[in-house]
DNA sequence: GAAAATAGTTATCGCGCGTAAAATTTAATT
DNA sequence: AATTAAATTTTACGCGCGATAACTATTTTC
């Protein structure tokens, strides 16, 4: 290693006796090129220690091995999990992820796209806000290159759509909390912004229907993504009215009970399924930190590696047979009840 | 909007009436053509939407106008908080920041080092990992680009280093808990790759003396990323064992104190500064989940946003002036002291 | 061992832009 | 109106690589 600088491809054909357009072949595909060569690119690599200037490969290339890949929201552990699996992905297929995070604010979602077209990736992997997402800006972007939606479904636009079956993993903890003890209400936001949450609710009234209880579910105000700022205060408020009819709390999302799990506590109320237990709460999502919350949340989780691994899937498909799909697809992986004290 | 399509700054050239030169002049800096031109071009770019190619830009240009962000860790929310910021700080310059995690794997932090390496950055800003980073990649890194390190410092490298003042904020917090009750317990793990926790240990020592206490101090072992693991599983040992001097515990890191809270909680003892209340629990970072654990976390705040501008302005001035610094810079923001019921 | 298939070479072009020097225009100054 | 300085245009070249065509060398096939 070291000896001169090599400064382009030129020179490094001059020190490797490689021609130039077989050492292109070589970067682009290093098993398109013999056996025998290959093996002496890779020993006057070992050299020299040149590597193709990206820039240059990347203005001549027809596409680019770049993958966007847009998350709502870093901040929250959910999608940098989930954004990680999707990074992993991407480099095992030898493409380069582009991570960016629209930090809870739909505007940022258009301008990352906006900044991705100047990348002219070969595909995005999108998880999108849903409601608040900017449909039409979405819908022209992927007019121009091929787009999966994960966790959150926009109808109709993207070439397909990776996520959690909110029906049956809803209806899998609606009832266990049946089975074991009274039914529970349903808390959410009154305008949420991920089309989950719709989903989530419809599937809780049809899980009690099909229960035999009546459904009751409490909305309430508050905006952008302190969630566990909403469930604290509105929650807070919610349980000192005594305004549930049960002592079950099933939440939208993690965050919410995480929120509400605090407010309990400052209200000095115990949760969890002991007879010397107030209330009991439960969430969606299995979000990183439900683990140690007091009490340990119980919750429902989502397949983050599976959702992941088959969005990328598809996109790799879809940018490597060079066209479109013939239909739109639509995959929902189930969730998993996961067990803990708080209910 | 719309018309024809232009492919390159030489047809944008044609319908602008602006000749080629003058364009790329603008596009580098708006500010260096004649105002009537700038207006002239702008006209013409709101009719036309042209946008020079990146990857020829980047190309050519002397320098990109990149920035690599690289943090320890993206699933811990201080680091996505602090990336946030960093983030917007370079926007607000004119640079692309490239935001890369190392997923808390050392190994990833020198992989993320070579892939940046690719891009031609113009400057990095790099959270390290300490003494596990990899001490002389980073300075053969530096030698090609210059760094300023933030959060945690590896000594002798990088041109400059923003962080906490972990003196002083390990002092504020140990003469509130010694004010109003027992002086603190220290609880660590043993081998923290974090040089932050080492200041804290000598900074809670020092303290300690200071106010004229005998200094405790735990060390639990454990490795990776997994503190609230690990503040759960050792810290619970250590309480059921009654293992702790006094009833106060500082300890390295919000999230191993989020853990031990949990651990508290499943052994039924109340934590808080209450005469009901078997112990204290303080930690130190001010996690963005901390004002929602039960009870909420006494802890000490660091200025993120202050580390984040700091760091990046300074960078800034090394690009622009094209020199590297005469001496490497240290910068120490206080930490503020943030009283909630845990402590 | 000759023909066929595969892999590599040489030569040349194009990509979209930065940059420099010289020629020209425009604006500011006296 | 003449002088000067600043901005713009023209012209020309270079960046590092992808892509292709025509040709040559190597390997496979029977």
């Amino acid at each position: 290693m070291g000896q001169q600088k090599i400064r382009n491809m030129e020179e490094f054909a001059a020190v490797s006796g490689i021609s130039r357009p077989t050492l292109s072949k070589y970067f682009n595909d290093a098993d398109s090129v013999r056996r025998s060569t290959r093996e002496r690119i890779e020993a006057a690599l070992s050299q020299y220690d040149y590597r193709p200037n990206v820039y240059a490969v990347n203005q001549n290339r027809r596409k680019t091995r770049n993958i966007g890949v847009v998350v709502p929201n870093l901040a929250d552990p959910f999608f940098s999990e989930i954004g990680r699996e999707v990074e992993l992905a991407c480099l095992a297929e030898g493409y380069s992820p582009i991570l960016l995070s629209s930090h809870g604010n739909p505007a940022q979602e258009r301008a990352n796209l906006d900044s991705l077209r100047a990348l002219k990736p070969a595909g995005v992997l999108l998880a999108p806000f849903g409601k608040a997402s900017d449909r039409d800006e979405i819908a022209r972007f992927c007019k121009d290159v091929p787009v999966v939606a994960f966790d959150a479904n926009v109808e109709g636009v993207c070439e397909a759509f990776v996520g959690t079956d909110n029906f049956q993993s809803v209806d899998l903890i609606v009832e266990y909390l049946c089975r074991s003890g009274e039914p529970p209400c349903f808390f959410e936001m009154k305008t949420p912004s991920n089309p989950n949450a719709n989903k989530r609710r419809q599937a809780y009234l049809e899980a009690m229907e099909r229960h035999g209880f009546a459904p009751h579910i409490h909305q309430v105000p508050g905006e952008g993504w302190n969630f566990e700022e909403i469930g604290a205060t509105e929650g807070g408020k919610l349980i000192s009215a005594g305004a549930f009819e049960t002592d079950t709390v099933l939440c939208s999302n993690d965050r919410l009970a995480i929120g509400m799990l605090s407010a309990a506590y400052e209200l000095g109320l115990r949760v969890g399924h002991g007879k010397d237990c107030a209330m009991r709460i439960a969430g969606q999502d299995d979000h990183p930190f439900s683990r140690y919350t007091c009490p340990p949340l119980t919750t429902i989780a989502q397949d983050y590696g599976a959702i992941a691994n088959r969005a990328a899937s598809t996109l790799f498909r879809i940018i490597e047979s060079e066209t479109r799909l013939a239909e739109r697809e639509e995959t929902l992986f189930d969730g998993k009840l996961v067990m803990r004290a708080s209910a």
